[in-house]
DNA sequence: TTTAAATATTTCCATATGCGAATATTAGAA
DNA sequence: TTCTAATATTCGCATATGGAAATATTTAAA
């Protein structure tokens, strides 16, 4: 899996479901509520505009892909982000859509 | 959609949407081939192990996106890589789970 | 114009998944 | 223990999508 050969079928479908945990964006909402630091799954549902029951699910789903860590107290759990490359991850998408956006209203006004 | 503010639901959307065209193992598999230079629909039919249909389809939707360009000669079209920025970014996804792997056996081997 | 090669598109199918609702589980308080 | 709050899980549904096969389109050659 490194840069100079070719990565076989199964490497690559590991990296595309990474990708697929990006893919949605009550996720991204999560990860982005999680930036400035840990908060319950109670708290999340306030936040988010979903049901308790996906929250949990979503949460689930990032902490087995590794990106999130719990911390349980009592009845509550906390959820904190456990990999920062998420947010270069984010900026590099969020880079392109902006040139994109950007190269696109120029276009429009013939820059 | 800079750092400081959150981002609204209709933006995440967008973010959510370009990650998943990360998320197909197909088009990475196609990414990959283009890395070193432009190659036709029918070549890349050839190194892919999908149908010819598919891969018009999986090129369009990458075009679509503004990650490729197409340039045709004659009945043929090559398409080639247009925006560097997947090559940062799936760096970022495959040395995460670089690191989860070597950790996983780490743990397995109680180092 | 006719034919053949290359690519694009359409159609259908099977699978995956986000979602809410309902239910189950867990842990502390009474 | 019993009750309640917090979280997790299950279930069913609607939608999205990767895929092959078939068909359509485009372009150059004959």
């Amino acid at each position: 899996m490194n840069a100079e050969n070719k990565m076989d079928r199964a490497s690559l479908e590991k990296v595309a479901r990474l990708f697929s945990v990006f893919s949605d964006a009550t996720r991204l909402e999560i990860l982005m509520e999680l930036k400035a630091g840990a908060l319950t799954v109670g708290e999340l549902v306030n936040r988010v505009g979903v049901s308790q029951g996906n929250v949990s699910k979503q949460l689930h789903l990032l902490f087995d892909h590794g990106l999130l860590e719990r911390e349980k107290r009592g009845t509550q759990v906390f959820y904190s982000i456990s990999d920062e490359m998420i947010f270069p991850l984010c900026r590099l998408v969020c880079d392109k859509l902006n040139r994109d956006a950007r190269a696109s209203v120029e276009l429009l006004y013939h820059i």
